[in-house]
DNA sequence: CATGAATGAGGATTCATTCAT
DNA sequence: CATGAATGAATCCTCATTCAT
């Protein structure tokens, strides 16, 4: 894809690599030590590099930061578009899809660090990151009003769907799975709850007459 | 005790305005400018003291950091509170809540980069906060049961449904409502289309046979 | 002694405790800490004194340093005059003096940095000192010769004799005492060989024909 | 190898060259003004360096007033040791030895200073020059015994002897030399008289019978 | 006399960025 | 392309000293 440039393009691959690299030891910093205290230097020691090498592949720290979280976000979609491939229905996407989001964050611990500060550092990569979700959730939830799987809802009530649904995957996971320290048993209770939840709502019985 | 002219402040009256002083304006400048560029000289600027003053009421920039998360979050809640006070029902708490929260967020446009950063410069900070939070939306749906507003819950589902209340108020009022830019029409459409899925979840519509 | 002053000097006992609570205090924090870490909060903060209570004493941190070594200089001085009290000959002055230094430091184990950093502190203080501590050698060496107890000196001799003593004092203590921790029977046997030492010189034995 | 063109050094070269001017400034800095107000900022300004630069010689401060005595304090031995080389006998290195010294810090004024607090400033650095020192006092001494110059010691006698020949350059610089502000004439006096005391003790006339 | 809050200058250290090699 | 030495601005914290109470 794309029209080949024609400027020299020798030894991509290592190139590629160091970038890939960079990314890779600027994820791991930052989720670990946070923006604040991700200097180039421990990036670039991390994977192998002098300091120097680092200005050839981002025009300054601040680059970097507004290319970190679109990239490591892809990552973590992809994670959970792959675990939800193959589903029953509506409700069993968002079963498995909040599943493997908690599998992805306990194995990609920093995730988290890099999505929170990253609002400050780069409200740009932020906003990029949250529209992909966005774009995600809304194609799924189409498709599961296309086949009646779900109430209809009106525009307001799919777009507050989408961010109720982002909001409460991270909650979730930070708040009952990270600070609570759920086991498998736990985080599938947890699941189930929600997915409950997220059906029937929480208003009252209908008291038969 | 208190003719109290208004031209000077007794010594602890003083102390305490410069106390106060302190939080208000590390609440501003980290709001504004994270964490990380809060220096002691942007804050004691802020409120016309000497950067050697900070320290008579702070043991370092650190232990400032470990309080202001939790000063500035009861504020938000007694602003919330106060403004769910006599409601009709639970639905009708959820209701004012979140829209108090989008006005005070509204006024307050700092509160967010304090609470999101605050995760990774005092962890022990932002449990507090949750912690206080959680506290409050327990009592109220407890109440919400034994007065047979909502259905029954599990333990889990309670808990749970806790942890979603409070992501969508965060996740709302920042996708939908900050960076949407939602006028007041719009923000009581979002309120309104959330107690509705609040209420009824959005499992398909009963067919009836 | 002194002609009273005029100026009223009520309560004099509470103005000379607190002088001198001020100077005990720093002689420990300067003997523990350095003068460069003797900041007069640490030094009033040990007598419970306030801050600013200091400056009704000395006229700056400088004027107590010019003080302190004097100060404690004198009571090692006496400390150790006491105990050469009585002493049979002059070798036995030396003999006594060098065992009481060793004890009255190990015991005011600050004494020495005291001592030794005020070179470059108050170069005033110490040579009030060491002018005190020679008049002392001083006296001492020319009654010991006026009884024949020592070999004739010419006036270099003397003054060098002085300087080696006081310098041998010094070196034994930190070097074989403190580093070496010497314990009573070794510092007795350090205590003989240096007076043996003085006595004798080291010149090579007289080969009898 | 080398060509070398006296205009640019080599990169290897030119660390080698910061490395040193850096301690040559701090000796200088420590020595006029002592360690407490060694700043980085006046050592590296005298050495035409930029703060920062600093760094990357030395991990800290402290890490440089940890290998600044006992690299003066070597300088200053070789300075004393080569003087003494082809003296005659013990008394001759002695003589040399003393007049040397005192030569050496006439040139070096700042080694006092630097030799006194560093005891505080950094213990290990202090014991380290002194082991240093005492080692070549040793050596020199076990010849001189070997070669019967002087007199059988005991071990202790010789352990003492060592640090009163120590604590004598010492005292006597200090004293009689600097503050007594010694001409050639006196100094040579000084040097004399204690050989003298050394050879011969101070213990009183044989008188014949 | 005594207090201690307030000041503001000073200093160690870190780090993004540049540039000669 | 890659390196890493050099820079110097930025920032937290300490502390001697002053002064209103």
């Amino acid at each position: 894809m794309a029209v080949a440039g024609k400027r020299k393009l020798r030894r991509p691959e290592k190139a590629d690599a160091n970038r890939k690299g960079l990314f890779q030891a600027a994820a791991y910093v930052v989720g670990k030590h946070g923006y604040a205290n991700a200097s180039i230097g421990r990036i670039t020691e991390r994977c192998g590099l002098a300091q120097g090498t680092f200005y050839l592949y981002f025009d300054s720290r601040q680059d970097l930061f507004d290319q970190l979280l679109p990239a490591v976000g892809e990552e973590m979609i992809a994670y959970v578009s792959k675990a939800v491939h193959g589903s029953r229905d509506y409700f069993d996407v968002e079963r498995r899809g909040l599943s493997a989001f908690f599998d992805y964050l306990t194995k990609n611990s920093g995730f988290f660090r890099i999505l929170y500060e990253s609002d400050s550092v780069s409200p740009e990569a932020t906003r990029t990151h949250y529209e992909n979700l966005a774009r995600k959730y809304l194609k799924v939830l189409e498709r599961a009003r296309a086949e009646h799987q779900i109430r209809a809802l009106t525009n307001v009530e799919r777009d507050v769907l989408i961010y109720v649904l982002m909001g409460a995957r991270d909650y979730l996971y930070r708040n009952l799975v990270l600070r609570g320290g759920a086991d498998e048993t736990r985080r599938n209770e947890i699941v189930e709850a929600f997915v409950s939840i997220l059906r029937n709502g929480i208003g009252p019985e209908q008291t038969t007459p």
